[in-house]
DNA sequence: TTTGATGGTGTATTTATTACACATGTAATA
DNA sequence: TATTACATGTGTAATAAATACACCATCAAA
């Protein structure tokens, strides 16, 4: 049954914006090339697709090996194609996002060869990328700006309990303007999907604030409802 | 400097999903394939990209090709990459939608050998498709009901000069639900985007509407602004 | 001239958004 | 133990936006 296409002299990759949360900054995941070409240069982590897997698992497997985590929000979100976007030949590449919960821990693990390194750079402060990446990178940003006014992605980049002043800072620096504080916390709590775990922070040197919790259950029951986050 | 690839596999191909207003009605456009595989099969119209295109020149290609239109609002979705979506091969298929004026006109001259027939089809009543393209246009519909809440596209569903009742309509069958016809009008009109032509339908065999025009001088001016249609 | 079909209009109510300032609690330190 | 530094946590009034709702006007055709 399988007779043979026209056309077989093309390849894709998946590219990956790695989004983080940390410090009150908004962070992406770059890795130095260890490879020709852009030998040298910061580039988004990304590589190409394996014959017997689909985009998402290529995007998932990816993820996996230069980070070791799995379970995470991943979104495709654009395909770019220029025809002279790669200097070895036709590559279409499909990027992804994915939000991350960092916490200085252990995330980032850049075990391939084609890596010398990889660091979480500011958005706001980013270097010179390698191949079409700055366009991609800006895509992906836009994509988020968007979806954070309408999905419940802010909480991704997040610790599971987290306070209200840090999903605020979160919309801040996405949006990339302030907020007003106590029109966020009516606002957010009117949605209902913030559960208050009678909790407070500990180590820190000011007033302990409370932390809540995303509820995806109480979530689930809006879909549909458009929330306008 | 061209060096080699590691894999080079796979293809890539552009599945359109053409939407038209006609009649009160959403349609897409399909075609009856001539060709292995799926012989026979209705399916979305979509070809292979060539090797010195991009991908959005590779759409407007096909879409001239079929509909012998240019100059269309043409916008790049979602790619389709599952293993096995394609019987004879790895074939990524990148999609786009693009909104057409219908209008009882030329559009649609199926030259290709592909294609043995093209038919507009209401999008409530559509044969099984080849492919995933069930899949793909079901995304596409998502796509534009989103946009339509935020974007001026309704406009390029209608000719140019249009009644407020036409364009309620368009609203209307895309995002599925009836709105109220005074406060459709006082919201579009609002947002000051819409010039009253001081002309009248004619030929109509009742009250004849006045037109409107789509400003679009007046829309780049409020770029940034965030309308909500 | 009557009928049928669509065009065109306003107001009151409810809901959401915005603007805005000060007392409270905690840890560090003087 | 008093003071300081710092972030937490709270309410109301004003404005803007969304919603609900019904009838007369106009034109062509019969």
């Amino acid at each position: 049954m399988k007779e043979v296409l026209p056309k077989f002299n093309s390849t894709f990759s998946i590219d990956c914006v790695l989004f983080g949360f940390d410090e009150g900054e908004l962070k992406i995941l770059l890795i130095e090339r260890n490879e020709e070409p852009f030998k040298d240069w910061w580039a988004l982590p990304g590589n190409l697709v394996e014959e017997d897997e689909s985009l998402d698992q290529s995007a998932t497997r990816i993820l996996h090996e230069l980070t070791g985590l799995s379970d995470i929000y991943m979104e495709q979100y654009y395909t770019f194609g220029d025809v002279n976007r790669h200097p070895q030949g036709r590559v279409v590449s499909i990027a992804y996002y994915a939000l991350l919960r960092l916490g200085g821990d252990k995330v980032v693990k850049p075990i391939s060869n084609y890596a010398k390194q990889a660091y979480w750079r500011n958005v706001k402060d980013l270097p010179k990328l390698a191949f079409d990446h700055q366009q991609i990178f800006e895509k992906g940003m836009e994509k988020i700006k968007r979806r954070i006014k309408h999905q419940p992605i802010a909480f991704e980049l997040l610790p599971e309990k987290f306070t209200l002043t840090q999903l605020q800072n979160v919309y801040e620096v996405i949006l990339n303007k302030k907020l007003d504080k106590r029109n966020f916390r009516k606002k957010m709590l009117s949605f209902g999907v913030l559960r208050d775990l009678n909790e407070k922070q500990y180590g820190v040197s000011f007033r302990a604030a409370t932390l809540y919790k995303f509820d995806k259950r109480k979530y689930a029951k809006l879909f549909g409802k458009e929330i306008s986050f």
